[in-house]
DNA sequence: ACACAGGTTCCATAAGATGGAACTCTTTCC
DNA sequence: GGAAAGAGTTCCATCTTATGGAACCTGTGT
């Protein structure tokens, strides 16, 4: 671990800063010293320097979140490019083992934003999604997305794009659940005929689904047949960029 | 300068990670020593601790970018929500001076995104835009984030939404111009025959557009006779918010 | 092959970070 | 309503840890 020198406090309080940016949600002073064992002078100090250069903030309660830097970035339009550079490693091997069009997507207000795409190595491979609006339920980004909390759950009648675009929301629910188990989600003819894809989901260090990566291409090659060896592979390359997003190599389980 | 002890290393690191984000663009190391004047020595011991956290990364040329802790909090789908929270203040003064509807927007991908609304203290006032999708050529706010570069300029034909709506580019263009030498943009019966708006630019320091504040309301309200006190008005009070985004002014009282 | 800009490592020095304890302010409990 | 626990900050003597100048790399242009 200490193979640095020179730097002691800076790496503290980056420490401090990575826990109060990955955990999501507000931090309290109390939780941060316990976590990271530091003295509570220590800890105190440090904080108020980040506080300082508005790289964390405190709430109504005093507990920390991320500060006016960190919304300053988030408001630039390519904020999300950088998350899609750090991602292209990801995207280009599963790319590779694959040989189909890859996408990596967040979601944004009530929608799916298609942040970077890989494409296939067949000259019939599925077209270039990035900016593209679709109906999150017919797609199995949306679906992995809404499953694990990352979109609000759409109300009303939902968009019947296919024969096999689930209607409403007790079929999507009804799917969502079964995503949650699996762990991926899958798209068969329903965004449009002849279109499959397989999503799974990209976590960060709390848990949260921040992002979701997909395979797509003709059902002809992307089908209920080799949907699992599609869906656990993807699982297995993302756990790649899970570590890039929240360097805690944590095998242990977590649901 | 500041009265603060026990942390000369971290609010040096701060500051060269505040350097880093806020200017929006790569910085390479040497215009990060000649910036602050530290020792190349410690500044290259700094940026690596940031490095090693995260919170920096390095370009294929070697520059400093925001790191993937960055992208992370980008990422979450309430990332924009902290930055209306900080606005809050601003939005909140602007409405109790005009009386009307404000609203806080970003650019993401090709749309514009309202992120905050405070409500118009007349019962006739707009209606809430969160979320809700609108064609950003008929828009104050769109106006504004295509005048200052925040959002790609539309390609082809427009949507026509009223009869003074713009309809071409060139049209758009020319009104563009206008927004550029003003500061502030207009938009009078062209979303909706009836509602009008004034928008200004908020601006990082590095003078980029990250995001839009308007004022709107019916036209017998807002219209062509006030608009210049209006749009005076939120550059004004935007001035306050500019300087939350930016760089430190106020050792002490938050409003 | 040479020089030079851009960047990193080394090291003696002392400046600055550290943590325990004292202290303040708030909340909870009886 | 008062005592006690909880949450967080400030103080200060100690010595760990950051510092900057110089040496040292490394790639690039000439």
């Amino acid at each position: 671990m200490p193979a640095s020198v020179g730097s002691q406090a800076v790496d503290r309080a980056s420490a401090l800063l990575a826990l109060v940016v990955e955990s999501g949600r507000p931090r309290t002073f109390t939780s941060l010293v316990e976590e990271l064992g530091l003295a509570k002078s220590t800890t105190s100090r440090l904080l108020q320097a980040l506080e300082r250069s508005r790289l964390v903030q405190r709430d109504q309660r005093g507990a920390f979140r991320p500060g006016a830097l960190f919304s300053l970035h988030a408001a630039r339009p390519n904020a999300l490019h950088d998350l899609a550079e750090l991602a292209r490693p990801t995207l280009e091997r599963i790319g590779a083992l694959t040989e189909e069009t890859v996408n990596l997507s967040v979601a944004r207000g009530n929608d799916v934003v298609q942040i970077a795409q890989i494409d296939s190595r067949y000259l019939l491979g599925s077209t270039n999604w990035v900016g593209v609006e679709t109906p999150a339920h017919c797609t199995a980004l949306g679906k992995v997305l809404y499953a694990f909390g990352a979109l609000p759950l759409p109300r009303g009648n939902l968009e019947r794009r296919t024969a096999h675009s689930p209607v409403d929301r007790a079929q999507l629910d009804h799917a969502l659940v079964e995503v949650r188990r699996r762990g991926w989600a899958v798209s068969l003819d329903e965004l449009e005929v002849g279109l499959g894809a397989v999503a799974a989901p990209v976590r960060a260090v709390d848990g949260a689904v921040v992002a979701a990566i997909s395979v797509s291409g003709p059902t002809a090659r992307v089908n209920d047949h080799g949907i699992t060896t599609l869906g656990d592979l993807l699982v297995a390359e993302i756990r790649g960029l899970a570590a890039l997003l929240g360097h805690h190599t944590t095998p242990e389980g977590v649901a």
